[in-house]
DNA sequence: AACACCGCGATTGTACACAATGGAAGGTGG
DNA sequence: CCACCTTCCATTGTGTACAATCGCGGTGTT
């Protein structure tokens, strides 16, 4: 029953010995991580007490933790049914892509006007690190780094409530590109955002938004939303059905 | 110590007595509409016990409830330290409106696109309830209706992300206006949303979006967010200081 | 007299025990 | 043989007890 996952208990805690409010910060990282990087198929149950037990912590932080994934959306919380990872419809991958667009915008325009020399160098940093692990062909990381990525541009815009919500579109968007991603094209691809970087820090907003915006389109045509989605979309539907306590094996009958 | 807010235990449940799910809900309303009504003044200390003691329910429920508002930003969680009511400071405040500006345009475009008869309707009520409200001189209950008739117009643009994120920026709009309002002056003038209803109804995209941006024009200036700000700011800056546990009398010295 | 240290009280953080709900299997009647 | 109902079990929802942490006040020392 014990997959062995990640056997971590609390660690030893190397810094102060007073941050024990780290332990939910822990946990919800960790299956977040999971999620997007597939270990967890989207309508995967998520049992509180086998969480529990593999963090090695109670039913209490674990409740706190899917909380937190729900309200990102990236998790279903259904009322006396438990957690499952959430498998989202393709109109709601429609509706979350619509306010990216929205927001990745906005943001973009903020950043040419606030972006510091050094949060640009954190960025192509960044770029560096999502290169790395695609030719490493990790692409699980691969996804997560390219959120991060929107993420950290989205600190550049220096303005919290759109902060917090890109984080919640950014987690959607990867579990729908997990979810719906056509070929074994690169997510993201990083030249774009290298691109996008040399005209933030040239203070082009015109040109910033205007990339930023076909970054959004290719990312949009690598996904299998508009017409031919039959079979994924099939899955997703009855994904949330299966009570996949063993993923990989077909429960539904046709 | 008890003021006496709401004895409200919990009511005798018109409906099934089975849905005891629900009391999160009723906590969470209950807290939000004494922020969002002033009866809990900003820097206002949340005890979980006394909380628990006055709606009659225990910790649990409180912190969940807390959680939640803290996650919208009309209450801030620190660690080891309790909760209390958000304070925003004047910064905080323009970043929501900035970001509200945005939000509602997109609304406004999509609303006109996706709006049905019903849901006009709905909103006409609202904003007689709003001026109900209004003439009967309930200012707190102005400012809720005023931010669920912005809610509501979100649920017409049928757009998820989009609901979530504006219940979240109309909280702490709600709370800002409670917190910098200027004059006496009626905060949302139902007039404007009357209009704005009526741009939708005719499916005129730009005039809509027009009147709204008017509309965030004209709660913007009746704020004291811009320069002469210094005596509620100050105000601001001190509130998280206090423990207040009685509101209404000043403690600190100036 | 002022600073620093130590212990105390109050409040939050965590874990656990019990109650309640929902689904599933088994039994019975048509 | 199928359908419906009943019973049972697994899992979540809630309350509560205990432990940890933080701020505060007292006391001793320099």
């Amino acid at each position: 029953m014990n997959e062995q996952l990640q056997p971590l208990k609390k660690q030893p805690r190397a810094g102060k010995a007073g941050r024990s409010g780290t332990q939910d910060d822990i946990v919800y990282a960790h299956i977040f991580e999971a999620i997007l990087e597939q270990r967890l198929a989207p309508g995967t149950k998520l049992s509180e007490e086998a969480l529990g037990e593999i963090f090695g912590v109670s039913r209490t932080i674990i409740r706190r933790a899917l909380s937190r994934l729900a309200h990102e959306g990236v998790v279903l919380l259904r009322p006396n049914r438990g957690a499952v990872v959430a498998s989202p419809s393709v109109e709601e991958a429609r509706q979350v892509f619509l306010a990216r667009r929205l927001v990745e915008r906005a943001i973009t325009e903020l950043a040419v006007q606030h972006a510091t020399a050094e949060q640009l160098l954190e960025l192509r940093q960044m770029v560096n690190d999502e290169r790395d692990s695609f030719s490493r062909g990790d692409r699980g990381a691969g996804i997560r780094l390219s959120g991060e990525f929107h993420l950290k541009l989205a600190e550049a815009a220096k303005n919290a409530p759109l902060i917090s919500f890109q984080r919640s579109l950014v987690s959607q968007t990867s579990l729908i590109i997990a979810q719906y991603e056509s070929g074994n094209r690169s997510h993201c691809s990083y030249d774009e955002h290298t691109q996008l970087i040399d005209a933030i820090e040239a203070r082009d907003a015109t040109l910033a938004v205007d990339l930023m915006m076909h970054h959004m389109d290719h990312i949009d045509s690598k996904l299998n939303l508009d017409e031919e989605s039959a079979s994924d979309d099939l899955h997703a539907v009855f994904s949330h059905l299966l009570q996949t306590k063993k993923p990989g094996r077909p429960v539904a009958k046709l």
